[in-house]
DNA sequence: AATGAATGAGGTTTCATTCAT
DNA sequence: GATGAATGAAACCTCATTCAT
């Protein structure tokens, strides 16, 4: 009866897990829910007993995989003073996180602007999840130390810059260790950045 | 009697614009291939007769779009002898070119990196369409005006910043006009990419 | 309540009936999976769930019918120690049973030999399920009394008589109880596998 | 202008050979008239000119290796005065036919009993262009030399052990110049037909 | 909570046939 | 006679979802 007290059941984690793996294989659409229940090594009631339809499977997964990346960079955040350094540091930590988790940062490559996921569940992420970037982003700006630019641009300008970053680790995977272009990544980023 | 002497069958371009609005509108799974062939007014076997299959029909949409694109930048490209000028025109045009064309702009936004078209396709699209990106760089480079970083770095990078700009005029379509924004979004590119 | 306690599915069965009289009535190709499921009485995805294929209908009806054909004559077989009365038997029982079957018996006439059917799944019921027959041909050689001809090639002509006949009685089902045609039919048969 | 007076157009007699290939590997529902056109070198167009339906195509070829078959049959002909000599150089001169024609025999064997020729074209066959064996067998009964069977029966049977005979030879091809095996298949196929 | 047989609307694709050139 | 683009009905099959057990 005492199941360890699992927060979330063991099979809806297959579930999720199954999806993730399935998604980025496949494609949402080419992937079947009797798949990933077969994946997930359950029957397809029970998945449709967890998530009342195949859309929220991507949604959750979306959301838990967003807030994963998010408690990691937050978890990450140490300030030494420079806010460059600082910046360096935060970069490096969520190009780690990318190339430590592959599936993950497929996922976010294909699905980050799909139409697969409820606008209100995109818009949700990137708010209050990513709520982080944005204080960090103000406080750049009012320190003198990050352009005065319009902040939405500059938010969109640095999700779009880490998309790429990640896609071409993800294209040259020797390249993950390889100091320069790890630092190169970093540089374009922070000169779009900073004020000159 | 006069049919037009149309070097592509009239048809197959129908299909093609029916398609590009469909797809942006609804996705492409959410798309039949029934619908496509209703708007282009057309037979679904006249559909199947030009594109084996439905997927046959988003890959040669991706490319004429990307084809198209790229001729639009090519025909663009005057120089004045300052570089960061040209460069700018260039953006700009760019840009232009998306706020001027809403239903091409969403469909990169939305499949640029989608799995609904063939990871070859993409790669052609890259490499041989968007080619004259590529001889920028490298003159900009030997110039000493662009950032010594990879070229291939260098080449996604910039593809990122333009796919996070037009997603930010799509999202404030009332700043297309706003030479503050415009400008900033030229900023943040060039920054990243010029030597410093 | 007390659904019967069915080892194969009751609609499994019922979509094997209904495929049955289809397919001899209209013809394989001209019997839709839709036509299949509505005589059944289910949906058509219940018969996709039973059967991936519409081939597969055709091969497991196949194959059931050759076994129940099969086991229907291995029950029959009774020694009475004259080899051609015994053989007799065994050929009216076979022709009684093709008269008793119409269905399965048109059944036979088209598709013993048809495309429609797989290679493999012809092949296996010749040599598995109508093993019994082989076995009498091997005895009735060692003891003399049938020809000493290859077996296989007596096998095929056995096969091929027993068609024959079956179409004869088809194509004149007033003959069915005629004493002359019935034994006709057998010395034929017998006339050519027994030793002179 | 003056082609050669080929009484039937060479286009037309590429479609049936196509026709018979692609019918032989494919199955007859398999083909699509597309396909035999192409096969053919000719247009879909033109196919449905020399064929007002797919159906009708099936039928003349049919009717045509029908006889074709049985031309070579009846020039074949020739009596030495001893009916089984002559009965025995008959069977193997249909034999050989089949060997050296392995396209229709194939063709013969599929589709002697098929549904998807018209039951009036077939029966056409059997009567008309097969009379010459009713014809032999009649001669044989009235001579004492075949036994006193109802005349259909021994015709039908005739067919079936025709058909069983080149099965065998068509599933082991090497044995057709071994002279047991086609001594033995006439063996086989004279005892069931005459007196005792 | 878990199962998996059952559902049926809807999707993509095929194909015999037509017809204007 | 020859062509091949165009047609649209109909076929096979998929799949998210339900529900009785």
């Amino acid at each position: 009866m005492n199941n360890a007290p699992n927060s979330i059941t063991d099979k809806k984690q297959a579930i999720l897990d199954s999806a993730l793996s399935l998604f980025v294989e496949k494609g949402f659409n080419a992937t079947s829910t009797a798949s990933i229940a077969k994946t997930a090594g359950v029957a397809t009631g029970t998945l449709f007993h967890h998530f009342p339809t195949k859309n929220d499977i991507m949604n959750q997964l979306f959301l838990s995989i967003k807030q994963e990346f998010a408690n990691h960079m937050v978890n990450s955040i140490e300030r030494c003073g420079d806010i460059e350094t600082d910046a360096n540091n935060l970069w490096q930590k969520a190009i780690d996180w990318a190339i430590a988790q592959p599936l993950k940062q497929l996922f976010f490559l294909q699905y980050s602007m799909s139409a697969d996921i409820d606008t209100a569940v995109r818009k949700q992420a990137m708010t209050s999840i990513l709520g982080f970037v944005v204080d960090l982003i103000e406080q750049g700006k009012q320190q003198g130390i990050i352009a005065d630019f319009p902040s939405e641009l500059l938010l969109e300008n640095c999700h779009g810059q880490y998309l790429a970053a990640i896609r071409f680790f993800t294209d040259n995977p020797h390249l993950g260790d390889d100091k320069i272009h790890r630092n190169a990544s970093f540089k374009l980023f922070w000169h779009a950045m900073k004020a000159q």
